[in-house]
DNA sequence: GATGAATGAGGTTTCATTCAT
DNA sequence: TATGAATGAAACCTCATTCAT
């Protein structure tokens, strides 16, 4: 398989991997079980992961890029500061939102064991698009002089927090105080 | 095993299932290694937890109730807003700093179906204290009329995210900055 | 459990695993199987051997003891030289004659990838003595300045040889040829 | 397949084989390794084998071939009693020193369940002629009236062992001593 | 001839839990 | 209270073999 396209199995498997991990967990979700929910046998699965580590991996890396591709999405590097935080803060909430299942999986596998050592997002052209953003700000006194990670939790933290909070049935928000919340914490980050 | 008082072993059994868990993850921790790494037989496990769910249930609350006595410490309630969000935003960033292993094993928990459905907080006298502290700050309309679990993302959340960051060695904060950071967090929840 | 003392259940896995191993090779002789035909459950094989491998190895150390036993008994030291060696070339033919299953579960271990690196023999104090023996005749001059391993295959080489050989119903060798071929052996190794 | 002619990927897979099962064992070397590191599909191997265990006949029969024709080359029979045994003696030694593989690949074969009930020669005009000089010496009356088994293990058996060893690394013979043994071997037998 | 995705029974091993002592 | 041998279901993974292409 190339690394652009994948076959409709191994979508499948993946696909299937997502949802019943969503549910249940990762050391609830057996690969006999994967297999069953797949209509397909065990051994296709070990043809294409290497074993149940390396398919939980390779989801973790698909589902990120999409979250990546979703809150890079309609050229938020044509808006002016604070702007694009703004759209990208947005989009990040409704990602979480409109894939639940995505935002269940990767919370659970970023404060796992299987995660330590965090992604490197070398491979992920979006992100670098963000990082590159970030840099042109600070470079325009735009926003303040703070490490990534510490930007990132004042903002996009915040958005994928109160998403999961609204996943779990804990809050609603509606627009306006989303859009609220949202420049709080653009001027959180600015100098 | 009553509330007050636990035994010798009992506390024992805690804290190296604390420490396993926190190195290893819930489902490599098997509880016979708890037992030998405890110095214990695994039968005598059961003797104070019915299963490993009630151990790990068990062990939840307990740092559950550290944490909340931790930031509650040194009676926040007798300074002014928003000296008290303040204090209480720094005390969590360092009880998690101080206590890595509670820290993953919190996050790792609450992010695991473990959780899902949410701890109530009825029994807890700290929790109770700050939800008392921040309905009197609305009724004196010093901090937003949001929910609860918003307020909370803006403020303890992001002192939480970052100490995580901090924990995983991806960052480090000077005390300057923090307190920076920590205000931001305060006028982000200010009308 | 001691070195000396074996439970009785490990006892019983150890001779169970002889038998089926003797009928059926290694990979025809699945851990379930040892279990169902012992009587006991998976499980507790694994309380005492560590895997597979260690079970199997731990066989092949008490075979090899009780066979350094049996060639060693009645005291062969007191007999001069080559009365000694006859006595125990026909002691190592008459083992693997009564014991068949252990002498095809030896040839078996020491051809396969299991034993490559060769046992060592230092924990096995009949083999010590055996050295012990030789290192004399090489003192008195009554066997030619060979390797121990040259030694051992012109004479107890030939013993298991031809014993495989008898067990697997190719000969069948009265005494008289027997004390004959055991005499040729020993003037093999003279000077 | 015929006898006579073998497809150049028939003789590359049983090539692959040998040298897997000499390196890693019977049952550590599944069909899908011998085609992976043949480069070949696994389908093509049951187009020339029926199955796994007709690949290991087949390749044993092969090297037992080779064994023979090694040992009865330069016409052992032109020579007189004893120094066409030694000559054959000697051939035996050196053919296994020479393939190691394959002298680890037939006692791991002859040594398994996969054996039992043993090879008959009938199709080998090397042994057959093998035999007939054996006959001959009988009728000469020049070896005792032995069983065929009996008078291998005291020669062949012997060569086998002995080059078993060398290769194992635990013992060289320098060829005065190689030379010595044979000879030792051939008294064995005399009358 | 040739491929390699696909199957699924079966292998080894783990582990929460029980219970006789 | 305390032990730890014992259970057995179930986990992960392998591999001989088939078959559509």
């Amino acid at each position: 398989m190339s690394i652009t396209t994948q076959s409709d199995k191994e979508t499948l498997i993946l696909e299937t991997t997502l949802n019943l991990i969503a549910e249940r967990g990762f050391h609830d979700t057996p690969m006999s079980l994967i297999a069953k929910t797949s209509g397909v046998s065990t051994g296709i699965i070990y043809h294409y992961f290497e074993n149940k580590d390396d398919l939980i991996r390779g989801l973790y890396r698909r589902i990120k890029m999409r979250f990546s591709a979703a809150i890079m999405a309609d050229n938020p590097a044509d808006l002016p500061f604070p702007d694009h935080v703004k759209h990208i803060w947005l989009k990040a909430y409704h990602f979480y939102l409109a894939n639940p299942k995505e935002a269940l999986f990767l919370e659970q596998y970023e404060n796992s064991p299987f995660s330590r050592g965090i992604a490197d997002y070398d491979d992920d052209p979006n992100m670098q698009q963000l990082y590159g953003l970030i840099r042109q700000d600070f470079a325009d006194n735009l926003i303040r002089e703070l490490p990534f990670e510490v930007l990132y939790q004042l903002t996009l933290g915040v958005a994928v927090g109160l998403a999961k909070q609204h996943i779990a049935g804990l809050i609603e928000l509606d627009d306006t105080t989303l859009n609220d919340i949202a420049e709080s914490c653009c001027r959180a980050i600015q100098p």
